[in-house]
DNA sequence: ATGACCACATCTTGTGGA
């Protein structure tokens, strides 16, 4: 089973790009994230009629996650639970039955939090609190469990090029990091971080100054694995190439193969 | 040498992204 997350930055933008990466990359699962439609304007029939089941949790002109998927999504939950005054569609959670059991997928985007300190970035650790409360009860099922997205967090120097110039940014504060660790701690394996030993493996590069042809990156899309899903772990990978296609998103497609 | 992006809203400019 092949399970990938990938930030499109607006599905308008980038409905071709998602159809041919549909096509070379035959996903299982395809969690999207950065959406910036409501659920009435997403072209879901497209992907329908290339065999995917859609659910989308959209929201007008920001944020905004999806799944599409091979198999049947069920006990689909929208939104993430503590906090009733959350308006902003950023959580999108599944699941779909496999040989002799189940897989839960999460569609995650992270706040950003910038700038910090302020407003937004208390927003980014309140949502990370929430989502670490979320993560424990879910481990308590003890199956495997996928919460795939972009986390808007660069978890150590090797994740970007030049820490000195990302220490002040909410991606990269000490307080982000350590509120990752603890998330992380609960039990989770980073999929890219355990399969790959190279540091300086990106999924981001931003549009400006030139940062793709540089190589300029960061890593903050990941795949986060409970151990009863890494223990199925066969291969992980970063699809870099879609960064270099017409018009594209700013993020990459990260994706796992789990032995089912 | 310098500066350099992109998507959205209902717009020719401001906001947000990371």
């Amino acid at each position: 089973m092949k399970i990938v997350t990938w930030n499109v930055n607006s599905i308008k933008a980038r409905g071709d790009h998602v159809a041919r990466y549909l096509e070379e990359a035959a996903p299982d699962i395809l969690c999207l994230q950065e959406l910036k439609c409501v659920d009435d304007a997403f072209p879901r029939e497209r992907f329908e009629d290339m065999g995917y089941q859609v659910v989308t949790h959209g929201q007008k002109t920001y944020n905004g996650v999806a799944m599409l998927s091979k198999l049947p999504l069920e006990d689909i939950t929208r939104g993430l639970e503590g906090d009733e005054t959350d308006e902003q569609a950023r959580y999108l959670e599944a699941v779909v039955s496999v040989d002799g059991g189940v897989v839960r997928v999460a569609s995650i985007y992270l706040p950003n939090g910038n700038p910090a300190p302020g407003p937004k970035y208390d927003y980014k650790l309140g949502w990370m609190q929430r989502l670490q409360a979320r993560a424990e009860e879910l481990l308590t099922y003890e199956e495997p469990l996928v919460l795939a997205g972009d986390y808007n967090v660069i978890q150590s120097a090797d994740d970007c090029y030049n820490d000195k110039l990302w220490a002040e940014d909410a991606l990269f504060l000490p307080q982000t990091r350590a509120a990752f660790q603890s998330f992380a701690n609960l039990g989770f394996t980073d999929a890219v971080r355990n399969t790959h030993a190279a540091p300086h493996l990106y999924t981001f590069w931003d549009y400006q100054r030139g940062a793709w042809q540089k190589d300029h990156g960061i890593r903050i899309d990941h795949l986060m694995l409970s151990c009863q899903a890494a223990d199925k772990l066969k291969a992980c990978g970063i699809d870099k190439h879609t960064r270099g296609w017409e018009r594209p998103s700013d993020h990459v497609p990260v994706w796992i193969e789990l032995d089912f």
